[in-house]
DNA sequence: TTTTAGTTGACTAAATCGTTCGGGTATTCT
DNA sequence: AGAATACCCGAACGATTTAGTCAACTAAAA
């Protein structure tokens, strides 16, 4: 699981698609507008996003994109993955020919990690991103605050946005 | 908070660090050896980590790095952000002069989304993980089970692992 | 039939990734 | 003192990714 501004810049487009087509498809210029999106940049975006079956094309005058599920099924990280090739950090490739006593540590390790980071994504769908998105001045997801944390160690001096 | 093979090298090499650096310091050159990582990548890595206030180097013969403070205070958090320069996903670059209607819709998300990640990220130690990995077959962390998540939405197909 | 809007492909500048090389400096050992 | 060790620094590199541009195409509606 990659997490860059090429995945965000997805979702940001998918919370568009989902809150602006209610009636009707929406256009790719539409979203360029509002989003500040370069036109091409979405074109190659909906293209991979409409392959993986996130969206569904309308050709001709008043066409556009629409979801091809419902909002409450499509998730962050079912976004992500359709325009963000995954990437494998274990040098092993999956199988078991690392030597010595450290046995493919990093194996293990990002497996767990994706594994957790893919899970939480996972739990996130459109449908809440809107939600939040359209109280007047939320802040935070009302979905994260179902998560647990076990509290210790954290402490970072540096501010949570922007990170 | 980016996610890219770059910041897994350094939470590998510091997992390293954190599991031979019990007697003295860890040079580079076995950690390079050990986990196959170019030493000139490591050097980069560890000195965005030195002056992150991450590691103690020591030089000279019998030299290397030690962890600047306790593995079970040093989060995979700290060492992402300490060689990956955090990007910001907001058009506005946190001002308010996004104008009409969506006000800023991307800041708020990924403030919300990068919060909940860096607060995972912030909730693993080193010193997790290396209890994880001195497991014999452990496989998920012990941690990551305190985590819940609402269930719904997910099923996607893809194997977990190497995502 | 003209316009709209998706579809595809090639192509680009810039940045990042991981690596290699070539030199430094501080410390310890002989 | 001098050699060996190991951190330190910066330049450069090919490969890949990012974000964007352009052009030509097809399907559908007015």
């Amino acid at each position: 699981m990659r997490l860059t501004t090429k995945g965000r810049f997805a979702v940001t487009a998918m919370i568009d698609v989902t809150m602006h087509g209610v009636r009707g498809p929406v256009t790719l210029a539409a979203i360029s507008e509002r989003q500040r999106i370069s036109l091409s940049y979405l074109e190659q975006l909906f293209g991979k996003l409409r392959r993986h079956g996130m969206v569904e094309s309308v050709r001709g005058p008043g066409g556009g994109y629409n979801l091809a599920r419902d909002a409450g099924t499509v998730t962050v990280a079912d976004v992500i993955l359709a325009v963000d090739e995954p990437i494998d950090a274990t040098q092993c490739g999956g199988r078991e020919n690392c030597l010595d006593d450290h046995r493919c540590m990093t194996h293990e390790l990002w497996a767990g990690l994706n594994a957790h980071i893919f899970s939480y994504l996972g739990s996130v769908t459109l449908a809440d991103l809107v939600r939040q998105q359209q109280q007047p001045r939320g802040g935070e997801l009302a979905v994260l605050q179902d998560h647990r944390h076990p509290a210790g160690s954290a402490a970072s001096p540096e501010p949570v946005t922007a990170v």
